[in-house]
Order: C-alpha cells, then sequence, then structure tokens
DNA sequence: CTCGTTGGCCAACATCTGTTGACCAACATG
DNA sequence: CATGTTGGTCAACAGATGTTGGCCAACGAG
C-alpha cells in the first residue's frame, strides 16, 4: 500500500541520505521493541529513546506507528527450492531446519507474530506472508492445486506452532528440545502434510 | 497468592453474595474482550461499559487488571483420560477432536492465548496448564518419564499452532479447514508425538 | 425503626500515549 | 558569503488509561 518500501533490508542505495544511519537505527530498536513487547506497550517514546533520538523523529520518517511497523517488519523468508526431484523427498527436513535458522537470528519474525497475536494490521501480514511465500512451497511439490492452501496451512500451523511455543511464550519443555530433535519429529510432519495423499 | 479464588466459575457458593450477578457480567465481559483484543487494548472502561457498571467497580471486585485477567482466564481443560489399552492407539483422534470442540466454544482460549503472546503473565498461565494438564496426558501414554516433557511440548506446539493459525491469526486456509479434515491430518501428528520411538 | 454493611455511581487524579509544530544547527550549492 | 535543504531537538496538545476516594441507596439483623 505504502510506496516507501525502498528502504528495506537491502542496502540499495539510489540516493544515499545522510539520514540513513538514524532510519536504521530507529527500524533496529522498533523491532527489537516489537519482538519483546508487542504492539501496543512498544512506545514510540521507548523506540526513539534506544536509538537515541527524539521521538519526534519516528513521525517523521514512519508517518505513524503503523507506518514504523509495517516498515520493521518487511521480511523475506527466503525459502529454499524443493521443486527438484532429488529434494522433494527430503522436503520436510530442508524446511524444518531453515525455519529454525530463521527464527533463531530473526527477531522480526518473533515481532510478527507477537503483534499478529493482537493487532489486525499484524495478522494480515502474516496472511501475506503465508500467501505469497509459503503457499507458493507448497505448490512445488504438491500435484492437485485444489489442494495446496490446506496443505500450506498445515504446514504453517505446525511450523508457527512451534515458534509460538519455543520463542514467543518460551515454555521449558519447548525450550529445552535441542535443535536436532525438532527437526528430527518435526520433519516428518511437514513432509506429510505436504506430500501424504489426502486422508 | 491471593485468597479471593473462591469465585471461580464453579458457582460452589458457600455464601452466595448479592453482587454475583454483577461479578459474573464482569467476568463474562472480560473475557470477551481479551478475547477480541488482548491484555493492552482490553480496557477497563470498555469491559465496565460491557457489563453495564462502573469501571470502579471492577477495581473493588477484581484489585486491579492484573487480577481480573487471572479471573478471567482459570480454565480447565477437562482433558478426557486415555489411558485405558483400548483408548491409548486413538489418543490422537480423541485429543484433536477434545481440543477443536474447547476451542470453538470456549473464547477463554483465544484470550489466554492472545495475551500470552504480549504479557508475561499470560504466558506464564500458558506455562501452567501445559504443566498442570497438558504433561499429565503425555505421562497416561509414554511409558519412560524423561521422554514426557519433550513429547508434550510437541503435543502442545502442534495443537496451538492450529489454533494460532485457525482462531486467532484466522489465515484463510486455516480457516477453511474442515473439522473432519483437521482430525485426519493432525490426529496421526499426535499420535506419533505421544507414542511413537523417540527418532 | 435503627444502623452497620453491601452494591453502586460519580468525579477526579496522575500518568502515559501518539502526534504536531515551532525552532535551531549543519550542510551543500549558487 | 548567502541561501535553501536536511537532520534534529523541545515543548506542548488532546485524549485515553489504571486507579482512588467520596458519596448515596438498598438491604438485613438487632
Amino acid at each position: 500500500m505504502n510506496g516507501s518500501d525502498s528502504t528495506s533490508t537491502v542496502s540499495g542505495s539510489s540516493t544515499p541520505r545522510r539520514s540513513d544511519a538514524t532510519r536504521g537505527a530507529i527500524l533496529a530498536a522498533a523491532r527489537e521493541r516489537f519482538a519483546a513487547d508487542g504492539y501496543e506497550r512498544a512506545t514510540i517514546r521507548a523506540i526513539a529513546k534506544d536509538a537515541n533520538i527524539d521521538p519526534s523523529m519516528v513521525m517523521r520518517y514512519y508517518r505513524n506507528k503503523e507506518g514504523l511497523f509495517a516498515a520493521a517488519v518487511a521480511i523475506d523468508l527466503r525459502l529454499p527450492d524443493v521443486s527438484g526431484a532429488d529434494r522433494r523427498p527430503d522436503a520436510g527436513r530442508i524446511l524444518v531446519e531453515h525455519f529454525l535458522g530463521l527464527w533463531e537470528d530473526n527477531e522480526v519474525l518473533t515481532a510478527l507474530l507477537r503483534v499478529g497475536a493482537t493487532n489486525q494490521a499484524g495478522a494480515e501480514r502474516m496472511q501475506g506472508i503465508l500467501r505469497d511465500q509459503l503457499l507458493p512451497v507448497a505448490q512445488q511439490v504438491c500435484p492437485d492445486p485444489e489442494q495446496v492452501p490446506a496443505r500450506a496451512a498445515l504446514m504453517a500451523s505446525q511450523l508457527l506452532g512451534l515458534a509460538l511455543t519455543r520463542y514467543v511464550l518460551r515454555l521449558p519443555p519447548a525450550v529445552g528440545l535441542a535443535r536436532e530433535e525438532i527437526v528430527a519429529w518435526l520433519a516428518p510432519t511437514i513432509q506429510r502434510y505436504l506430500t501424504a495423499p489426502a486422508p
């Protein structure tokens, strides 16, 4: 909707502004706060203080809080291609491993999930990601187009459920799981959701 | 912590107060608001208005907002017993069906999940439920006590993940799934998490 | 009837929220 | 040097929020 998307994580600069450092600091602080506190409690004042600037700068650069959020959670999951015949039987494992890596060094996803749970805009953003990035993956491995949305939804339910219990709610038994354990348990589930014949 | 827990969902009344109706109205309104808006945006004023009383009454009966939340989300999942030898092979299906019923006519769970995502107290409440109600179920079907927490966590990840995508984020493909579809896909997953030999 | 207790409303408080506009300093360009 | 543009701060606003205390009406036991 908003045309000011050009300042994404990629520093592809056509006109490198002098304020880019500040803009970046604001975005970084915003991601951290949104991830830690959710939408409502991540106040503009707190974000500005983290970025060592005045709250009004946030408004100047991102119009309002919603605009800041939109800019802060723009993300590309960089999902691997699993369409190759050699990779298809391993799709479950590949995807689970990719997701674990994604969540563990990217606070944006935690922010997105936390905000999506209570904020309409956040929920819609997640809808977009599912539709634009997760659905195509399901499409790669599932022949019947009619089943693709359901299979993508199932995959999302398991992957987001793990992220929820482990990185957001931080339920101790979920945090205690070892990385390899998770892969070993979840990979077959994802594989089945994607490729098993509909029950 | 607080001694005023005697007014729970159970109407076991030792001293039926004249204000019980109002108390109930407040709790009902609180559950609805917490479920719809999350902790921060469910304001005491809005809840009071829904219950047709003055905001100050909420404080009088529940001390503060945190106390109101604690009272509003006290819940017993009434998880079925799956320890019987005849039921054990069906544990996955039984549990998934029970959970679907639970979520569909109980807004408390939606409230709890929404709040747990952004609020520390909410997250801890979910921890308690996992520990006190979900873990025992895993214990019923898994012989090795050392594996119980991991298996319970895996089950929670899938069940909460479904709830998240379907009832909180309301991702269209997840909402579109038919009840029987969900059972057919998820039951084997839960069954495997609970009873399959550790990979 | 009397009077303590309970249920309820009203008005206000201090604080925090997003947001705005006026103002100043540094810079680049003519 | 003069001047317009950009980066930034300060002070304030209007509204909402959790919370408090005072006040009044209805009730129930003596």
